[in-house]
DNA sequence: AACTTCACAGGT
DNA sequence: ACCTGTGAAGTT
């Protein structure tokens, strides 16, 4: 069984076409011959395909309502029972929303919309679950479901916001912006320094989770990029819970060099032997970031 | 080793 | 188009 692969497939382009689940299974995009999610309950769930399987399931190109696993007769594709977040899938498909976790997405020609293939299963790239909640479904049984969107799609600059809307298949204007902030890339290194702290907030220990599996956010310390130059290194990552990191890029409190806290109550928690912060990154976030008038 | 699964081919 | 049976791969 080889492990679970995350993100894009090196060699396999966006809108390629592919004859069979077989040839889907051979070119790495999405293993199991028959499943629609790709996933277990430890890694998450890195793929799905849209062939039609459960009525519930709505696609509006950019974003996909995706009905999880379970409770489906295979014969009548009808929801026959209520489906649970504990399925390898649906689970996965929660630490992916939580940890921020790329999803594949294939459409099968099973599946009657105009984002379809006339035929085989087409690779459409990567989405993102943004938001997980649980409904009566056509069938009159409890389905598990899922929002996903296109990352391509999330845009940093707000397009014609009244027409962005409306092709996004958001109604809330909160959404976008909120969706935008909260969506840190996922990387090797904040996942790891995210598991270190096993989710929880170094400054004041919060711990969101749902069913167990935990949200945090990798924050840089000097920022990347011009005009900072900040490195991607463990010792300029925090593992923060999204108030805090705003509050720390908006330069609300700093940590001084003895970890103790300006702008805000306590002291900064640091894992012993696991996590070692550069000070001179505390330096620079103190001399250039934080809000010397508080 | 049993179980689940948005296949597939072959029949009518 | 509908119903079968047979199936492989992954997860637990």
């Amino acid at each position: 069984m080889a492990e679970i692969q995350f993100g894009q497939i090196i060699g396999i382009g966006e809108g390629q076409i592919f004859k069979d689940r077989k040839a889907l299974a051979a070119a790495g995009i999405h293993r199991p011959l028959q499943a629609g999610i790709d996933g277990n309950k430890k890694d998450g769930s890195s793929s799905i395909v849209l062939n039609g399987g459960y009525v519930d399931d709505e696609d509006l190109g950019n974003v996909i309502i995706y009905t999880g696993h379970g409770g489906n007769d295979p014969n009548t594709k009808r929801q026959v029972a209520d489906q649970s977040w504990d399925s390898s899938g649906n689970r996965g498909l929660l630490i992916s929303e939580m940890h921020g976790l790329p999803v594949r997405i294939t459409r099968g020609a099973g599946h009657k919309s105009k984002y379809s293939p006339s035929n085989g299963y087409k690779y459409d790239g990567l989405y993102l679950v943004t938001q997980h909640f649980y409904e009566i479904g056509k069938d009159g049984f409890r389905i598990c479901r899922f929002r996903l969107e296109k990352l391509s799609s999330i845009s940093p600059l707000p397009l014609d916001i009244n027409e962005s809307l409306e092709s996004y298949g958001a109604s809330e204007t909160s959404r976008i912006p909120t969706t935008i902030l909260r969506i840190a890339r996922d990387t090797k290194l904040s996942r790891k320094i995210k598991e270190v702290y096993d989710y929880t907030c170094q400054v004041c220990g919060i711990r969101i989770s749902f069913n167990g599996i935990g949200y945090a956010e990798a924050a840089h310390i000097r920022p990347l990029g011009n005009p900072h130059n900040g490195k991607d290194l463990s010792n300029n990552l925090l593992c923060l819970c999204p108030n805090h990191h705003v509050m720390f890029d908006k330069g609300a409190f700093t940590i001084n060099e003895d970890h103790s806290l300006s702008g805000v109550e306590g002291r900064l928690f640091i894992k012993p032997g696991r996590h070692a912060i550069d000070t001179e990154n505390l330096v620079y976030h103190n001399k250039h970031i934080f809000n010397i008038n508080g």
